[in-house]
DNA sequence: GCCTCATATGTCGACTGTGACATATCGGGC
DNA sequence: GCCCGATATGTCACAGTCGACATATGAGGC
């Protein structure tokens, strides 16, 4: 039974076989708009699953002092990530640290108030300008009109980072007029 | 230098005194729909806050084995809260474990996908039904309307949920309306 | 009278996640 | 010729989180 970042990395293989480094490096993006993993959790968790039979890996030449191994799912491996996908999921516990700030808004004067608000908007701004920009490479790519392709899968997700980040957008400018209402 | 726990728990205190397991309580919910924790995090982070002399207590009668402590912020803790709230803050990394599973949706049958899809759907509805309802509590309030009230902030913080779900509502049907498009 | 639930505080071990440390090579710019 | 950054794999210590364990009382239903 691996993990939620074990699973995270079979998806990844499954679209394309990959070293640890490459794996670090897909999992600030694009996986990491919404799960992100550092090599520290990377290399043990590949470990853990080729111990699992769920990756297997072959050498192949590389720039590092230790033999580069490129990973790969296993057909248990495919099927784990199968299981996975459609298993019955708990409530997920939202943990959103700037809405955790915003919640104790009250404490501080409305001017400072209006530019953390501003702060937390630009953040969003980029991340939206981020998933327009991924969602304009997919564009032209028939693959992303099937439901069996990962480009399919990619267009969908980034859908609905822009949809949520254009509402927390929507939400932001409410503050800042609420905030800046002459009183 | 608080955890983000511990602002959690000032906040919580800026509004009104409570006992550990009131705070635990209150973590749950409301500040529970951005932030959760339980009351094996929340006793030993009190324990800090009053070393580091943000919080101070008394005793309360209670029903407990051990005295009932009511817990208060103190000036110093007000003055962290405020500090904490306009800090800057690093761009926050998302962590979201149904996104994470919908980006592999492309290795399942359209059928099952759309079952996975639904049930996200009802999980985002529930939630914006809560948000509704505090809302629909916060509505006749004139507090809700000054900057300087929780009230404020706690209605803010609601309708930024209530954004955020609807537009997750939407993808999800946009999502839905792709898997069932006959092919 | 008894059982159960809510009140109430706390500890402990397991797991996860983060950043720093360690090491070594190849390619490109100065 | 030299330094730097990217490639490449791994370990370790620390902090945060979560569920289980431990304990004890008062109130209400049966």
């Amino acid at each position: 039974m691996p993990s939620d970042l074990g699973h995270a990395l079979l998806g990844l293989l499954a679209r394309r076989p990959s070293t640890g480094y490459e794996l670090a490096r897909r999992m600030q993006r694009p996986v990491g708009f919404f799960w992100t993993a550092g090599h520290s959790q990377v290399y043990p968790e590949l470990a853990r699953l080729e111990d699992d039979g769920l990756v297997e890996h072959d050498e192949v030449p590389g720039r590092g002092p230790l033999p580069t191994k490129r990973y790969r799912p296993t057909a248990a491996g495919l099927d784990a990530l199968r299981t996975w996908v459609v298993a019955d999921l708990a409530p997920q516990p939202v943990r959103d640290l700037e809405v955790l700030r915003l919640w104790s808004l009250w404490v501080v004067e409305p001017e400072a108030a209006a530019g953390l608000v501003e702060r937390v908007r630009a953040g969003h701004a980029e991340r939206l300008a981020a998933y327009e920009a991924d969602l304009a490479s997919l564009a032209g790519d028939p693959a992303a009109l099937e439901p069996d392709s990962p480009a399919f899968a990619s267009r969908l997700t980034l859908e609905g980072g822009r949809l949520t980040r254009r509402a927390a957008l929507e939400w932001c400018d409410l503050m800042l007029a609420e905030l800046r209402r002459p009183r």
